[in-house]
DNA sequence: TCAGTTATCTTGCAGCTGTAAGATAACGTG
DNA sequence: CACGTTATCTTACAGCTGCAAGATAACTGA
């Protein structure tokens, strides 16, 4: 029992695990997910099928694990939701398609209709946190009225503005990218700052 | 060669991939997608395996074709985005929430992290669709200004609402349904107000 | 360094997958 | 109805899956 996602201090476990983490981004660079089997990362990585199993369920949980910290970086280039300091946030979402542009064929492989709706669902989830994160600590610092907006309605809105995200990701990179990163934050930055609360477009959440 | 998803004349065609339509969706009440077999659909359709093969590449294809129906119902319940008459959104909005709810276990099994990208992929599109068609009919119908929002510009929007709705949805249905399905209406109506080009929010997109 | 722990490897198994070939029987058409 | 067509069924096979038991070897802590 080597349980899944904790950290190790085990030379042995953590060698195994960076080398299928390793072996699974490769391959998923190089085809589908969904034609990816246990054995050939397992191949690939120069270790037992059965070692893989001690460390994880199947391909998708493995996959999970492999790209946290790239969907953490993917995430942290997101723009502050807040007071937008100097309109930064149009540069920074460029940031962001143009990571996910650099990436292209290692996102389609894993978010795609042939990828893995455990990864799909990590990512949401992970993002929406995020979101709802910046909302609460945006929310802190500036003098609400009398009664802030209720629980239930940031978590709305965050899982409404992670969606979107990933919407117009999945949209933008199935169809091969034919805008620019640029672009597509020009056209989708409008649309979060409609959403915003805080900022200048004010038909945010009220209820 | 039977091939997939075209209607076919033959009542023995019919007659199965109704029989396999009707086993999976009665399996996935039951059971997350990942966890049933083409041997169960096949069993608890009383058809052959090989005839499965004959039809559909995998589960994830016969749920795909399987919750077409339900998924269109679904859509169709949602508000038209324009004019809007008599604030009937917000009703339209509820009645989607509670066909949501009525089949939260089955949509829960096709596209929660246990269910299969293909469907989720295959909902996405089918909603960004009827959203991006909802626009063009209506920027067809309201005098709009010189030179309406280019095409690029309706897709990312399309995308965005799309996403945004699957996004508050799945969140919903994994946390069980806390709030009811009016409430539900009531916290994301306004977040499709502010994007809307043609409603009382105007920060839509322009550029 | 030594001892105990434990991660990995090997082997083995039952079940599912995806595909193929040929036999049977139901179907639509004239 | 009789015909040709074709959907379905049966059988078979190689490969992958998920899991278990026992042997080996690497690691940690004293």
């Amino acid at each position: 029992m080597k349980d899944g996602g904790v950290p190790s201090g085990d030379r042995r476990v953590r060698r195994t695990r960076a080398a299928l983490a390793r072996a699974l981004l490769e391959l998923a660079e190089e085809r589908d997910l969904s034609r990816i089997s246990v054995s050939d990362v397992a191949e690939r990585a120069g270790v037992s099928r059965t070692a893989f199993y001690d460390h994880y369920r199947d391909v998708h949980e493995l996959a999970e694990a492999a790209c946290t910290a790239m969907i953490d970086d993917l995430i942290g280039l997101l723009p502050a939701s807040g007071p937008d300091p100097e309109g930064e946030g149009p540069g920074s979402l460029a940031a962001f398609f143009a990571s996910l542009a650099g990436h292209a064929g290692l996102y389609r492989g894993l978010l795609g209709p042939r990828g893995s709706a455990h990864v799909a669902d990590h990512v949401r989830r992970r993002l929406a946190a995020a979101v709802r994160d910046r909302l609460r600590r945006d929310a802190a610092g500036r003098p609400s009225g009398p009664t802030g907006p209720p629980e239930a309605s940031q978590d709305v809105l965050a899982a409404f503005v992670a969606g979107a995200l990933i919407g117009v990701a999945a949209d933008w990179l199935q169809r091969e990218c034919p805008q620019s990163p640029g672009r597509m934050a020009d056209l989708t930055w409008p649309l979060l700052s409609a959403l915003d609360p805080g900022g200048r477009g004010d038909a945010g959440v009220s209820a």
